[in-house]
DNA sequence: ATAACTGCAAATTATTTGCATGAGC
DNA sequence: GCTCATGCAAATAATTTGCAGTTAT
């Protein structure tokens, strides 16, 4: 990790692509979107920014979705659901879990700095 | 997936070291421990079985916790918590989410089945 | 000027698969 | 005996890293 960040033509495409977008989507799909804007633009980059945008709170990291990593530019709380079929992952309109704020700190030997729901099920274009 | 399974000896060497396990093993860590007694066993063998029992309910697969798939021998619905510091996955002693299980079935356009839930944070012994 | 960032290619890590042989039921 | 499971090796997939050249501050 380094003290100071750069802003640069990579990044701020990165991030004016990832800004709106609700499909979660993975490296790759950055990187395909990307790659119309900035043709020249290597995976490795993109990787490295999304981890750096991540890691000052720019962007979201979701890390619960099998095995791959997805992005979100929404870093407010919310939660998630995938779908088992389609594998899609969507925003979840359930707000009332507060309670999971209450189990940040203190909670037996361990100290809690936050937590990763996901739930799983079926999409309405699934469900058939 | 086959309509048939077989209790091989290998199978049953890994769900016997599997068993009472508190420390949510990565399927190489699960393969070291077997080849102890199962010298001969490759580390394919036991990512089939792991999988295998995942599916039949025996075990529980654990998605959540970064680039690394972990099993759990234990399948009644708990929640775990993985230090930040030391990459280990703990049990939490936090029972008080039955909200959530309010939460499945429909919900909006989606049909809810199952979720995960991951705590982060510091461990006892990482916190220094 | 200097430290951070880039593109490229190669390396790593985790997991899966093809296939010939072996073993439950 | 008929499948399913195994061991091995090779293949895939996702992500990371080394490095020499480029760019933001």
């Amino acid at each position: 990790m380094q003290i100071h960040t750069r802003m640069t033509k990579q990044k701020r495409v990165i991030v004016e692509e990832l800004a709106g977008m609700r499909t979660h989507p993975t490296a790759n799909e950055v990187y395909q979107l990307v790659r119309s804007r900035l043709p020249k633009i290597s995976l490795a980059t993109v990787y490295r920014n999304l981890e750096q945008l991540s890691e000052d709170g720019s962007i979201r990291r979701i890390d619960i979705c099998g095995s791959q990593r997805r992005f979100d530019p929404i870093v407010e709380p919310h939660h998630h659901m995938r779908c088992n079929i389609c594998k899609s992952v969507y925003d979840l309109p359930v707000q009332k879990l507060e309670e999971l704020e209450g189990c940040m700190g203190k909670c037996g030997e361990y100290t809690l700095t936050g937590y990763n729901l996901a739930f799983c099920g079926v999409c309405h274009r699934c469900d058939k």
